[in-house]
DNA sequence: CTTTCATATGAAGATTTGCTCATATGATAA
DNA sequence: TTATCATATGAGCAAATCTTCATATGAAAG
């Protein structure tokens, strides 16, 4: 939190006004990452932000598979789940292994089992914030 | 991990060897939430998924602010701003307070520093993984 | 080599998303 | 009440996204 002396004021934004809010602004904007590490913090959520990824991934946490067992898993063609395999992929959730003709898909660290467990434990929560 | 008996077998997907791993498949299939939770969990790091979110949801981590505040820190217009106030409301995320005419919003709960904590972690981990 | 099988990939179409613009709401001041 | 200020919201457009279809690649079997 910040200090009191730059806690937000009433008045503010009128154009006269606007410097009273800009103190905060530059005190947060100094504590802000960069924008290519929220960038890039952005991606990284926008793999798990997507339905059948969150399976896939949740598959993997249970064993390795190969393309095939995920996609029937799925219920979805084995296109579909190829391309999103690499989407999991080029983001470095999930590493792949040939034997013979099959390619086996497995997450590569633990961040993704508590990243996903973090949000679910979110919704689980039946928490209703009811500030309007 | 699946017992031993389950390990996915090399000889997968051809039409008649499917069966193969069918095992696997419904033995995963069993662990997995409901359709319905994926999809909430899938919406709730849909948020996250959002460099203009992120950016809100950092700043939001060091004070509560209103909403011109946030504009301002982000350098986008009163009224993208407030659209995306009402996508992280909407999420339970963030919560907003009346103050006469200025209306705060603030981190709800935790979980919101914990999970972007955990995104963090991963993207500044420089771990490679090249099993292709 | 040729065929088959498991997977990968490019293009295309439908849907979703994030911003802008104009306007609405709701609280305060005059 | 009327004007003003802070915020909210609906419509519309451009860009991103996810799936399907057709086809390509690469390993193993014949």
């Amino acid at each position: 939190m910040l200090p009191n002396s730059e806690k937000p004021s009433s008045d503010c934004c009128s154009a006269n006004n606007k410097h009273v809010h800009d103190a905060i602004v530059r005190e947060i904007r100094k504590k802000l990452p960069h924008d290519e590490e929220l960038f890039n913090l952005a991606d990284l959520f926008k793999v798990f932000g997507d339905t059948t990824r969150i399976k896939i991934l949740y598959a993997l946490s249970e064993s390795e598979l190969c393309v095939c067992a995920i996609a029937e898993l799925l219920k979805m063609t084995q296109s579909a789940t190829s391309h999103q395999l690499r989407v999991l992929k080029d983001s470095g959730l999930v590493g792949s292994r040939r034997e013979g003709k099959t390619i086996y898909y497995f997450l590569t660290d633990d961040h993704v089992r508590s990243i996903i467990s973090q949000g679910y434990d979110h919704i689980t929560e039946d928490k209703e914030t009811d500030n309007d």
